[in-house]
DNA sequence: AATAAAACATGACAAAAGTCATATTTAAAA
DNA sequence: TTTTAAATATGACTTTTGTCATGTTTTATT
């Protein structure tokens, strides 16, 4: 196996250094380099050629949220996000941006080192709490709401009730009068079993059904 | 480090045997038991004391699914789902019902060792294209609408109009008249500088204000 | 060419939704 | 203990929504 090359960046001399030494005397990893901040990062890998990023979040002139972007954008390689926290917010971000994975740091270097392999062999890691989180966040798809059945007419009817405007709002974007939307709304509600726009628009938004 | 004590779950005998044969010839595994559907795997685990159960979702009697959900509330062990393809629904479904891991099964077995380790050590693991899939379908909190400086009795009005209930309905669900439903709403809409309730749900669900 | 189905339009009416002035209760502040 | 400010409640009134019956025009389908 060839070695795994690495980019550490962590504005912690610390960390940056602990990490190195970790993986420095191990045979399978080889590190590039370390960078104080995203940017520093990025400047290692184009130079390089990395397979994994072990990033840390807070960093000062580009965070490892906005570095990510980038790495994955320019594919540049694999980021293994590496933090002390776990916020559900910035999670998000990481993973809405490309990250591989999300670890906090006190694992044991043997653990730390399996996980960069799993990362480097195609598998995400996350911390168990992290993924009870984002499985809860997620809306099992709600199958509620089908568009079939709608002409594109009522659909551009429902999304405008969906988005809160008002008939004569509506009538004006789709330059009909405000009776004719009112007819295609009654129509729309007839055909969900609907009373009135406001469960419409939470129907399209949702997938639920007042009840 | 003591063995990892496994239960292997899959109706193929093929599988089934070829991951014994895997794990057996480790001395960091040791396979307790092999199982041709969920129920059979949660028996072996009341005997025994597994540390992993490794479970397919398709199987007779009871599948991968059910029984993640049964291992899971009854603390029998951790499990991860290794399965042939991803269903998103399927994924979800797992996650929520608190599976630690989701991969597919063509995995080297110096991997599928690698990755065992690393949910008994309390990490998650999950196919790359799982975890894109996942941030997609989660929503990051869209920071849009805030509570603060609601009261609480404001809060009921606004969450049941998020329902999709009506002035009625929410008078009789909070025992007030309509007529004073009507009023909290307008205070409501007047605060959010919003025009009608469809666009108080709207912003309520999705962050979004009109325009 | 005949048929059917959208799309679009009206107006009259009914039913909710939203506004406003006003009043009571409660909790906090002076 | 007044005083004040929220929170809560109500009804009269206005506006917006929603319903319904009806009709025209355009666009596919047969």
């Amino acid at each position: 196996m060839d070695k795994i090359k690495i980019v550490i960046a962590d504005d912690s001399d610390f960390v940056r250094d602990g990490m190195r030494i970790i993986l420095d005397v191990d045979k399978d990893f080889e590190v590039l380099g370390c960078a104080r901040n995203g940017r520093e990062a990025i400047e290692i890998a184009k130079e390089n050629a990395p397979d994994i990023f072990l990033m840390d979040i807070q960093m000062p002139e580009m965070d490892g949220i906005e570095a990510t972007k980038y790495i994955v954008e320019n594919n540049l390689g694999k980021v293994l996000i590496l933090t002390t926290f776990d916020d559900d917010e910035l999670v998000q971000s990481a993973l809405k941006n490309g990250a591989k994975g999300y670890l906090i740091k006190n694992h044991t270097p043997e653990h730390l080192k399996q996980m960069i392999k799993s990362v480097y062999n195609g598998t995400g890691v996350m911390e168990e709490a992290i993924l009870e989180n984002l499985a809860k966040n997620t809306d099992v798809k709600v199958s509620g709401f089908c568009e079939d059945g709608y002409t594109a007419r009522e659909m551009d009817i429902i999304k405008a009730v969906a988005e809160g405007l008002s008939n004569k709002e509506i009538g004006n974007r789709l330059f009909i009068t405000e009776g004719t939307v009112k007819n295609y709304i009654t129509t729309i509600l007839a055909k969900e079993n609907l009373s009135h726009r406001t469960a419409l628009a939470v129907y399209y938004l949702t997938g639920k059904k007042q009840g």
